[in-house]
DNA sequence: CTTTGTGCAAACGATTTGCAGGATG
DNA sequence: CATCCTGCAAATCGTTTGCACAAAG
């Protein structure tokens, strides 16, 4: 998932967005992890050393990111939107405990049958959430 | 799902819940219906005539109504949280053009194999979320 | 009569919006 | 140079909270 800076401009433009700094930063920023950030996050990560963007303008830079398809919005607790560059599909592990998310591969399950839910549905997109905790949590709860 | 307005209140009080015509009225109104609605609807539901509840009770009965199990939160779109009183484990889908949830049952699908996930994560719950176009969007779309 | 719930309004926190400059293609 | 983006601040919207009064057990 890590990209040259070159690359990035070069998938930016390529959905036609015009490559700015701000906008190049978000997209870095979520290329580069894979912990589902939250707005708040992503700001304080990027204007660590010094300031890069603003947080209307994360909130808008995610937005047109998500619309040509190149992040995807996260809900999976109550409040927050977290984002996510991995358009892949793939399943979501969720750490009630410390609030982790972890992503779970697609081909860790086997197909949902689809084919039994009942006509007249049509399905874009499905995936499984789980719930639970994780290694350290367990391990702290003595589960 | 139906239930008696004394079975509502003895469910109530066997959870140790103060019954109050604001709570039973929520728990009821969530009972009667399978829309997962916000607390906005369910206000407006229970106003419509003349006034039940304000608006903070709703909160804080589904609050404790969920605190005691017999409300589940459902967390689907960005913004609102959503609330069921069927909280057997199911499946939902949700359409993504009239925001309709509808639940699915959990039988619908084979079981996931938990198994696979890496070891460590404990798993306390699961769900499948699929998203798509009911039968009336579908149609009005022409897919 | 003690404890808990209700309703109002104010507080809050995440997200959106209006708008005046500024940068991009 | 026309268009779109940025940053700031104000606005919005769902949800939470503080508090005085009322109701439940």
């Amino acid at each position: 998932m890590q990209q040259q800076a070159s690359a990035i401009v070069q998938t930016l433009k390529s959905k036609g967005l015009r490559v700015t700094p701000q906008r190049f930063a978000v997209y870095a920023n979520l290329l580069s992890r894979t912990d589902h950030p939250t707005v708040e996050q992503i700001l304080t990560d990027l204007n660590q050393d010094f300031p890069v963007s603003s947080q209307a303008t994360i909130y808008s830079s995610v937005q047109a990111l998500r619309e040509v398809g190149l992040v995807r919005e996260v809900l999976l607790e109550e409040g927050v939107a977290r984002y996510d560059a991995n358009v892949q599909p793939h399943h979501h592990f969720y750490c009630c405990q410390c609030r982790a998310i972890e992503d779970i591969t697609w081909d860790t399950f086997q197909p949902i049958q689809l084919h039994n839910l009942r006509p007249g549905l049509q399905v874009a997109a499905y995936e499984v959430k789980v719930e639970g905790w994780c290694d350290r949590c367990s391990r702290e709860l003595d589960l």
